[in-house]
DNA sequence: CGGCGGCTTGATCGGTCTCAAGTACGGTGG
DNA sequence: CCACCGTACTTGAGACCGATCAAGCCGCCG
């Protein structure tokens, strides 16, 4: 939540520059760029890596942890857009200024890159253009899924979705959610009561067990699958 | 935080440029594409362009009319995704298959143009590489504004945000609807009657005046404006 | 002028929110 | 290692908003 986050110290190229040994990210142009000039930034939990109208002078890729973009209501209420893992790219709209904060989830890392430099790139590389497309696309699809998830589908349905979105993620059927449940509610329109309520639901059904709050066994993949569409 | 989400996003990449005038399309690549290329294509009221999951064989430009994106899930029900109007372009994500369908909302044309050919000279042309990227996070802009305003937020604030936005299309404070109360139930997530309903409201409330079903004159769009963010 | 589709209005139901306690957990210091 | 604390999560009771079910009404086009 701090209002600055300083740049200077650590705004040195990471001239280790190649590949990060273990894991690793989807090669592209996009991720070739941050690898080569993108400098190294460490954020706490819930630090704020960029705000809401700020001017958009960055653009980052999450290296580690989680990351979420949101937007505060008049009436105080948060919603969060998305949440960005390992490889995603956020602060890359068109616009010279943020649409969302962003804000760290759990403690994180990221890569951060002049806009200029990308769109200079872009306009020279017709690969990393087409990378940028791409991207843009990508992301677009991924919110317009989203706004159906929300769209008058019941708490179920949202909470079901969520958790197999979150598994498409995760080798075993074990899901570890890095966010709170405030943060899960935000996401999917709904209090955090209800999550939780449902979730509660969900293992006296047997569809889930929770080995803990934040970590989660999908007992019946299918099920949840069938839930999530709305049967 | 002002209402940023009101200003149209595919306006803003043509901010750069004159004001549309009543007749011309925004000048950019793709729409030169589209004009120098495109075959024409009309459609009758209800008419499908392309189903979900069909093969992206084209992209399409609205000349006249409005189109709808949608989805349809497992229990039946109906979930609008965007509507497209003149000079909007719709079929260019990446992937082989469309990911919704797209039908007339009323009498429409459309200019097609083969995804490939796009694709082509995008890779030929870093312009219209260019005018693709934006076009693309200029949807995501919308995209990501549709799902905030169906997260959680009350039928009044949609229904307000959703005539400021029609609104913001036309020069007097007159909105003309295209679309039928189902089609903008399906769009805000809610049913026909809780938009007859709050539409009766806002009327009563002296917030609008209605002409006919169709046709909403804004009378103190301030106070929608209030409404739309949720005071 | 008659019929039909689209819109409005009314009554009731149900799901999710709200308010309010409780409980488990992770972290910290003794 | 344990006691403590604060935060996060769970659970419960009741209210409320929008959905559902069911008529009516309007306007449009034949």
């Amino acid at each position: 939540m701090t209002a600055e986050f300083q740049i200077e110290p650590r705004f040195r190229a990471n001239q280790s520059g190649l590949r990060l040994t273990h894991e690793a990210l989807p090669a592209n142009p996009l991720s070739d760029l941050f690898a080569m000039t993108g400098a190294t930034l460490r954020l706490a939990r819930n630090e704020e890596l960029y705000g809401e109208d700020e001017p958009a002078e960055y653009a980052y890729q999450v290296v580690s942890g989680t990351v979420r973009t949101c937007r505060f209501t008049a009436d105080g209420q948060r919603q969060i857009v998305a949440f960005h893992r390992k490889g995603d790219v956020l602060g890359l709209g068109i616009g010279n200024t943020h649409r969302f904060a962003a804000e760290a989830v759990t403690d994180a890392t990221v890569l951060m890159v002049r806009r200029s430099a990308v769109l200079a790139a872009a306009a020279r590389d017709v690969a990393v253009s087409r990378a940028l497309w791409e991207h843009a696309a990508a992301e677009n699809a991924r919110a317009e899924e989203h706004s159906l998830l929300l769209g008058r589908r019941s708490a179920g349905e949202r909470v079901a979705s969520f958790l197999l979105d979150s598994a498409s993620r995760s080798e075993d059927g074990i899901v570890e959610l890095p966010m709170s449940r405030q943060d899960i509610a935000d996401y999917l329109g709904l209090t955090i009561e209800t999550i939780s309520r449902t979730l509660t639901q969900f293992e006296r059904d047997r569809l889930i067990r929770m080995q803990s709050a934040r970590r989660i066994g999908l007992a019946s993949g299918s099920a949840l699958k069938q839930l999530a569409r709305g049967a």
